[in-house]
DNA sequence: TTCTTATTTAGAATAATTATAAACTACAAA
DNA sequence: TTTGTAGTTTATAATTATTCTAAATAAGAA
């Protein structure tokens, strides 16, 4: 089964042109049953052995920027040297192996709701999210 | 009231030589009463203008990291385009504001103990910490 | 088919960080 | 004190991730 038409609608109603290059990067992102995470050169590395044909790297920054930006990826911030991004777009938490450097997610019903119990004034909470780091015992 | 003795103390306890450089770091982070977050620009430039003598941006970079490595400075990544340090390096939470890219530090007395409902086989917790995100209202 | 505008692309530019290798310095031992 | 050595500092080069640029290309409307 071919979702190719799916991601022609999704970006079209997105204000996006479902060139070639994005549908491909699309079936690289969407088609895998779990939701995965991966830098930009993790993509681009997937992309070039996967398909006959190379995407520019300024492409796959574009694309993925693109997809951030309509809210079809969410970038995460563990290890500061480099961006990762998540293909799971709603709000939940991670396991940071410090051992392998493996990023794990945590499902939001796995997680207790979080109280805090201070705020800023003038500012709304628009996300909680919890980093549990785990090393080998 | 003077803490270069105190710094040289513990620098030599820490098996790093107390050099000029490492005691005027030393001083410029650790003599505030209050912690601070910085990233090592931040730092070199700190130094520049309370200095009269420049520190090598290199050696900026050596004595961060080698106080990381001693644990007196903890690495935070909230944005992943830059490094950002702590001087604080008990396990606590923060406020980053999405609308001024300002990063905050919640006590961890003020955020209930967190439970997660799940474990990773043959790893232990080092820790856990919330990033509370938010934007003006 | 044609026109307009979005997109792709290779390569240059930028920025943060790390590596290099020579000069310097802390400090232990003579 | 002086000296030797291992640890440090430094300027600069190298590396790496990311963004910019401007020309070529392609999508979609007319």
């Amino acid at each position: 089964m071919n979702n190719i038409n799916i991601y022609k609608e999704k970006l079209r109603e997105s204000g996006l042109r479902p060139t070639r290059q994005r549908l491909k990067i699309c079936e690289v992102l969407f088609s895998p049953e779990k939701t995965f995470h991966f830098t930009i050169n993790d993509l681009s590395k997937i992309i070039e052995e996967k398909l006959d044909e190379k995407i520019s790297l300024a492409t796959v920054y574009n694309t993925v920027h693109a997809f951030k930006k309509k809210g079809y990826l969410k970038e995460i911030s563990i290890n500061s040297d480099k961006s990762y991004f998540d293909t799971n777009t709603k709000t939940h938490h991670h396991f940071f192996d410090n051992s392998t450097k493996e990023l794990t997610d945590i499902s939001d019903d796995q997680v207790e709701k979080v109280k805090i119990n201070t705020s800023l004034p003038g500012k709304k909470i628009t996300s909680v999210e919890v980093l549990v780091r785990v090393e080998n015992n």
